[in-house]
DNA sequence: GTTATTTATGTAACCAGTTACGTAATTGGT
DNA sequence: ACCAATTACGTAACTGGTTACATAAATAAC
């Protein structure tokens, strides 16, 4: 625990949450109040809200709308919730509570009071302010994540010497012709269609000639991975050919590529940046993600490329 | 949200818990770490902490049992662990992460490290410092608890004025009688024995004159609730014979009466105080837990009551 | 104005935890 | 030294959520 410090952060968090929503059942139990635990965040939503639809309902409360869908079923069994439909839309409803819940809102209504106030008494004699920590620290992470800022410190801090990024240069060729072969043979056997081929064995007519761009990482003098990014029409660009040497996988070198593309293509006012991908290779698509890239249906509805059945953009 | 302020702590304590294990879970994912999410908790503290057994392990994560040999299973299915057979007693086994588990932590060890730096780095940067916070609140809230305060409030909150305490007093013989045959009649079928007989017809005897007690709740001029405390042998008190009117109940008065009479016990030096009670009565269940009490076997195996199945004790 | 897409909801299957309970080994009380 | 109580662990059934998928209504596209 001691030595975790803030990676414990998570778990003491979850421990606190937990804790708490069952000392509120308890005092609820007690005070004879009959509304089972897993109600009162909808409960109390509604009561503040007025009524919501399902999927309204789901979105504040950070749950799934099945959560919810659920929930509401029970509610309306113990006569605490009606559906009312709305005539403009008949596919919805407003989960409204019923005459019991404003009964049980009057016997509830007293408890809140002085868990408010004792939960303020034991907040205002802290040294540290929890509730100014608190929303301090959530808008910070809510701002800049977890996520990347940790995976770039990681392919920053490998290697950080010996890894470079060098520009195309025709002595690379053979290069990125090897290390795009060998990710297409390895999940595609092989199979290459016309333009993998036009690509790759005339790279400076295919990218350079057009506005395009290709990079290689080079970890101690050897090529070890390469992407490309593609001038397509109207300020679309699209990022291709990435490949990174097997045995130099999940270093983050990937990443580091996928960075000075997205880099150059701002620099260039790129409107949209898309690239096809597979589910057979949940680990790039994860990386896709995580720059922000968001699956979407294909413009032209099937792919120039077999092999690929996934389609992700960027909008910059 | 904003006007429930602290109250939404706890879901406030989740979001933030929920988001930071699910980001996690992503960075391993894209360095390619086959760790399940779920294993890392269980993982992580038989890293440091060394073999543990499946009891120890569930102690110190806060979860049950069952959980741990579940996952157990699991990563053992993964070759991630063993169980280690402990010579001295057969029934358990120590937990040993295998191999493969330490092959993994040389991956996960650079994420840690950027993890935190970068941690440390968000926190650092902050006005109020979320840790101490949080270490600060954790102690008070560990300390003081949230229900018992809460419910004391309430209970001294309601009619502040008109609610008092009276000590016995012979007019007030039958309302003892009155209260409890209500209960007992409503719960129980009216189903007195000798010794409650005894006690409601002749309290003076049955509890004064051997060094018991009597109180009485009383709102407006009403006498609405009761409670009694035998004095039996060697500092062992009974708390007995708590009864509220039907229409009165739900409104903290009998948490106001035990209190009564555990202060008073507390000041006889009484070392133990014990109840018995009856499934039949969930709301007074909670009651006695939340003012401490615990369920133990009846010393004597069986009560004198028929009515009872639940021997609760207080050790002071 | 028809057809395709999106949106709102429900249902099914699953998952990670829980409680309740059973069994076997150990500990403790007389 | 024995029998009762306790402890360690496992299994079953349940719970509150999830994801994946189906359906029907509304909206958009041509």
């Amino acid at each position: 625990m001691q030595t975790l410090g803030c990676l414990s952060l998570g778990s003491r968090f979850k421990r606190l949450s937990d804790k708490m929503y069952k000392d509120v059942a308890s005092i609820y139990q007690e005070q004879d109040i009959d509304l089972h635990p897993s109600f009162f965040p909808l409960f109390n939503l509604l009561l503040t809200k007025g009524p919501l639809t399902v999927t309204q309902a789901a979105a504040l409360l950070n749950v799934t709308h099945p959560a919810i869908s659920k929930i509401a079923h029970k509610m309306q069994a113990e006569k605490l919730l009606f559906k009312a439909s709305d005539p403009s839309d008949e596919r919805r409803f407003f989960l409204t509570l019923d005459e019991k819940a404003f009964q049980l809102q009057q016997a509830i209504a007293p408890i809140l009071v002085e868990m408010r106030k004792y939960l303020d008494s034991i907040i205002d004699s802290q040294q540290f302010p929890i509730l100014k920590a608190l929303t301090e620290f959530e808008r910070a992470y809510d701002e800049r994540g977890l996520i990347n800022p940790v995976l770039n410190a990681l392919a920053n801090h490998i290697d950080p010497d010996s890894l470079s990024i060098e520009h195309w240069h025709s002595d690379l060729k053979a290069d990125f012709y090897r290390l795009n072969a060998a990710w297409l043979n390895k999940y595609f056997n092989g199979l290459f269609n016309d333009l993998d081929r036009q690509a790759l064995e005339t790279p400076e007519s295919y990218y350079l000639a057009r506005g395009g761009y290709i990079w290689f990482a080079k970890l101690e003098q050897k090529i070890v991975g390469c992407i490309a990014l593609a001038n397509h029409d109207h300020g679309r660009y699209e990022i291709s050919k990435m490949g990174v040497d097997e045995q130099y996988q999940g270093r983050g070198i990937g990443r580091k590529l996928m960075l000075i593309a997205l880099q150059k293509a701002r620099q260039l006012h790129a409107n949209s940046l898309y690239l096809e991908t597979s589910s057979l290779l949940p680990r790039a698509l994860t990386l896709y993600q995580h720059m922000g890239f968001s699956q979407v249906e294909h413009p032209k509805g099937v792919s120039d490329y077999q092999r690929s059945d996934i389609y992700m953009e960027l909008k910059i």
